[in-house]
DNA sequence: ATTACTAGTAATCGAGTAA
DNA sequence: TTTACTCGATTACTAGTAA
């Protein structure tokens, strides 16, 4: 198993300056080798093994190589991104959460599997949100900044309301975040009288799975506004 | 001579993590090495590197070691920022022009080297001028994109007009650029009766001798709105 | 503590090449 | 043309350790 050396971000990178975030493009090994100041044979091995862990669809054949990147390696891309962005921008622009992981009643789930939402996030947040949010009590000593994140709500993503026929649905307001540094974002809907304490967050991939957890784990958000 | 294999971007990506931008922080190799997945001694010898190479300034000692991103260092990180921002945002927002080097009279590195004007490049810009403006005369078939940025000059980043006593200087528009990868700023004027297909532009380093340029040299621009 | 040297080892790299 | 394999050469990395 060839372990890959220059780290998956500069590749991507690279790849994403190629034309591979939205489409499929037409690729020489040779050219990217270029690009990185590798082998021609490095590349090919890269590719290889960025394919494997799922960072890319690749379909490589006698005349060229067609590449794409995948949500999970624009996940990675789109992480480093708000990272450099929160250091770099004038405004810092992060907020951090701490609290604990519990269960709801799937309504969360539900509702973020409703076309009219789930069309949004795609295109509003880059992502279709995993089915099944994560549900965090933040912990009291956050509790200010968590009132202050509620102050920003309407700067956030806004997420259009919409009506199926029978009821409607309200508009909703996010942010990207990382959890533990796996990219998601959290949504805060309108209503006024609610537990503030309590935040919900969806996420492209399994963040249960990913990270291995389970109900009562303390978990740290970090919030781009 | 070692050269440092994980690329200088990730390593100084974390070292921004770590606080390391804007203040010298100290840091131990151990927990570097940590989150870069290698070993302490690892570690160590890429710092030594980036030192090396003008990126970091360091000081290490039998407790620690203290470093700072310079002003090269950040200016890959902001390279890499401002790209990644035009890929992922949802307004692609580049404007990208050719054109071709010439000498000016050296008012513009006059003007550029006032404290009223350079103060504010460096607080608002991120850099403080190389001493010596780029001068480009843009190409004919590249005349529509000029007049796009013109329209956009109010967008920029303001750098307020002063007067010293015995005259006044005008504001200035900027906007963040690439040229052939390196870190820099358009300069825009207010006035409105100049020769449009002519454009200035600033850098931190020394464009001409790091890219070994030439008066007649075509030069590719990539303009950040 | 910690950093960073030396020396040995493991991993990556690239030339040659087949398909 | 191109990709991607094998294998020998090179170099990056780690363990041990001195300061």
């Amino acid at each position: 198993m060839t372990k890959i050396q220059i780290k998956h971000f500069e590749l991507l990178f690279n790849l994403m300056l190629m034309g591979a975030k939205d489409n499929y493009v037409k690729i020489k090994t040779a050219d990217l080798a270029a690009k990185l100041g590798k082998s021609q044979q490095a590349a090919s091995i890269y590719l290889i093994t960025l394919e494997r862990e799922g960072l890319i669809e690749r379909q490589s054949s006698r005349d060229g190589t067609v590449v794409k990147i995948t949500q999970s390696g624009l996940d990675q891309l789109v992480t480093v991104y708000l990272l450099l962005r929160n250091e770099l921008e004038e405004s810092p622009t992060s907020i951090v959460l701490e609290g604990s992981l519990f269960s709801g009643m799937g309504e969360g789930a539900y509702y973020m599997s409703l076309p009219g939402y789930k069309e949004q996030f795609l295109k509003k947040i880059g992502f279709e949100p995993f089915p099944g949010t994560l549900n965090l009590k933040i912990d009291l000593r956050h509790i200010m900044e968590r009132e202050k994140l509620e102050q920003y709500k309407h700067l956030g993503i806004k997420i259009e309301g919409f009506s199926d026929g029978t009821r409607t649905y309200g508009a909703l307001w996010c942010f990207h975040c990382l959890i533990e540094s796996i990219r998601g974002a959290v949504v805060l809907i309108e209503r006024t009288h609610y537990d503030i304490s309590v935040i919900e967050v969806i996420s492209p991939v399994n963040f249960r799975k990913e990270l291995n957890l389970k109900d009562g784990d303390n978990i740290k958000l970090t919030i781009f506004i």
